[in-house]
RNA sequence: CGGACCGUAGCUCAGCCUGGAUUAGAGCGCUUCCUUGGGGUGGAAGAGGUCGCAAGUUCGAAUCUUGUCGGUCCGACCA
């Protein structure tokens, strides 16, 4: 490709909007232009990117026996009602909808977990055509509250989503593995530090998942972990142990005490030591959390208790309501209480809430960890200015109080596997697998002949990619002061040519356009930058640009010498009949080494 | 959905508070020419904006008011 056809139009200034590196440096290399909030185009750069990240996707998903297909971003409505997913995704409105002439109401694509059911359940009749995998790359659509971050959270993105169909759950079993396996070879491939964590299911549903990080300080997404015992999961999932806290001396029986304006623990507290209650801390306190719990036919008010100093996590309560509600499940949105709901809920308030009498919710559920060990606590009276002090979660709740798993785990809780601690860090989903069970095919009525002569649902399995977003976290993994650092085999282009003599010097040009033939017939990703512009200017944009390999023709010509630079590595003279098969070479070994990296997973 | 803020040239922004002399500006980018030719070179000349839109106040509105549309950030929520 010649650079003067190319359409460069690399920004010296940041975009205004652009806070983290890929999105910026996506912009100023001018890979990316915004359309609308969450809504970008893809130039010509980012499109030669996203192909080639696509094309390893489809290579790997396929060695893995997937089966390419392509489905319909338009998805009828019946269809998700058919799962009971379309409730699900209009109360949490994350589904586009769109409306045909007849007034027929279509989702767009969020996911294709129905439409590929469906399909199965048309093609596959036999437990003989068992187990199969079936994936595409396609247009998804999410309705981002908040879409941010450049390509990171957008609305309209490209996803490789592949889903798995069979007789049995160890089937599953080996084609989940093989899956895992497919997505590490394909990160590697690509050149990301990718890692599988324990995930929550979310809306997806099933019964086990890992999601695919991308470790990246911007990331969306907290991952505990411990390295030594191979312990890692998402914070929404994560287990661990929590260090109980000593003891204090507080009265035999539960009494109250007045605690005039003073709701929060740490006032609580403060105002309770500098009134005869040494030593009491917020891990002596019962923290409670009120919450309305919406469900497709139901509205629970719940109040959620965990220890004083810690958290309640959101994602766990969720599946704590979800497995109370039963049948009347699953709980497809919580919110915290306003502040009448709150007076009406406890009789006090907000700041007084606690488990003893006077509350009025529809559950109580109280965190394992952190209180079914507790001693004596303080608590609020539900009643306004007073809390409970030595109160007893086992003698002084009221009835009725469910116990589950509901804290927060954050760094420096024991790992539920080891003696070890966990620790913490930030990262960028790029990845998800599930196993679904048979969740949507006994909805959809999606089954097979068994050698038994009966039916049975598919037990599934789905897996996704998000092919735009890798680009994006790619760049995060991959950038300096001077630009983007692309791995070679997702660059853009491998080689770039840069002619630095003066306008004219027809030595130097011949020599470029005689190592520009060479590359292109060796099958190189090659750009000659032809146009008429000082050397300085096309090194600051193909170094912003990140392609990874330079060939610079310039003064060295009249010796006979070009020079060659590994983007961020040495800058080398070589004789000008090497050039060209120095830059195949090290183009060639750099995918050689991350197909080996891959092979090895 | 709550809170804060912003819409002026392709991009980054100034001007607005305190309405009139700015004929709406700067830098970057773009066009033409000269210069330069190894890390965003120097110079000259240009093109480019009904100041998001609508209504109002006023002799006069980019500037004040109201509405509206769009956007950004924080939070809530959310795969």
């Amino acid at each position: 490709m010649r650079a003067s056809r190319m359409n460069l139009a690399t920004l010296r200034e940041d975009p205004a909007d652009a806070e983290i590196a890929s999105h910026r440096l996506l912009m100023r290399g001018g890979f990316l232009h915004k359309s609308g909030a969450g809504l970008y185009l893809y130039g010509p750069l980012l499109q030669r990117v996203i192909d080639k990240i696509s094309r390893i996707v489809v290579d790997e998903i396929s060695r893995a026996g997937g089966l390419q297909i392509t489905m319909p971003i338009m998805q009828e409505q019946a269809l998700w009602e058919k799962s009971g997913r379309w409730a699900t995704y209009q109360a949490s409105r994350t589904m586009l909808t769109v409306r045909d002439r007849a007034g027929q109401t279509f989702g767009l694509a969020p996911t294709a977990e129905e439409v590929v059911t469906d399909y199965a359940s048309h093609v596959i009749t036999s437990h003989k055509q068992l187990p199969v995998c079936f994936f595409q790359q396609h247009t998804k659509f999410r309705d981002e509250i908040r879409p941010r971050f450049g390509l990171m959270r957008v609305k309209e993105f490209i996803m490789m989503d592949a889903y798995s169909f069979h007789a049995s759950s160890e089937s599953l079993d080996a084609t989940y593995a093989q899956m895992r396996t497919a997505y590490q070879r394909t990160f590697k491939r690509m050149g990301l530090e990718a890692f599988a964590v324990e995930a929550d299911s979310g809306a997806i549903g099933g019964s086990g998942s890992h999601e695919f990080m991308v470790a990246a300080a911007v990331g969306e997404d907290t991952i505990l972990f411990n390295p030594q015992s191979g312990y890692a999961a998402n914070v929404e999932r994560a287990i661990g142990r929590v260090a109980a806290v000593g003891k204090v001396s507080m009265p035999a029986t539960c009494t109250a005490v007045a605690t005039p304006g003073h709701g929060h623990i740490s006032e609580v507290v403060a105002f309770l030591n500098a009134n005869g209650y040494v030593g009491i801390t917020a891990a002596h306190c019962l923290k409670c959390v009120l919450f309305v719990a919406k469900s497709a036919t139901a509205e629970t008010t719940v109040a959620a208790f965990v220890r004083g100093d810690r958290e309640i996590n959101e994602v766990k309560l969720t599946n704590a309501i979800t497995r109370l509600l039963g049948d009347a499940g699953p709980v497809l949105n919580l919110r915290p209480m306003q502040p009448d709901e709150v007076r009406a809920a406890t009789g006090a308030e907000p700041g007084f809430a606690g488990a003893g009498e006077g509350l009025r919710v529809k559950f109580a559920i109280a965190d394992k960890l952190t209180l079914a060990e507790a001693g004596p606590l303080v608590g609020g009276a539900n009643k306004t200015d007073h809390h409970l002090v030595g109160f007893d979660l086992a003698r002084d709740a009221l009835p009725g109080l469910q116990w589950d798993e509901l804290v927060t785990i954050r760094a420096g809780d024991g790992d539920p596997r080891s003696e070890g601690v966990l620790e913490e860090k930030r990262g960028i989903e790029v990845g998800h697998i599930f196993k679904l069970g048979t969740k949507y095919s006994e909805a959809m009525k999606a089954e097979f002949l068994g050698p038994d002569q009966k039916r049975h649902p598919f037990v599934m399995g789905c897996y996704g990619i998000g092919t735009s977003r890798v680009a994006a976290a790619a760049v995060e993994q991959h950038f300096d002061a001077d630009g983007i650092t692309w791995p070679v085999t997702i660059a853009p282009y491998e080689v770039v040519i840069v002619p630095a003599g003066k306008p004219g010097d027809v030595a130097v040009e011949s020599a470029a356009e005689a190592l520009y033939s060479e590359l292109q017939q060796a099958g190189i990703d090659v750009v000659i930058d032809d146009r008429d512009a000082k050397p300085g200017v096309k090194f600051k944009d193909w170094d912003l640009i990140g392609i990874p390999f330079r060939i610079v023709c310039g003064r060295g010509v009249a010796e006979g010498k070009v020079e060659c630079k590994p983007r961020g590595g040495e800058n080398a003279d070589v004789a000008m009949a090497d050039a060209g098969a120095t830059a195949i070479a090290w183009v060639r070994a750099q995918i050689a080494q991350r197909r080996a990296a891959a092979d090895a997973c």
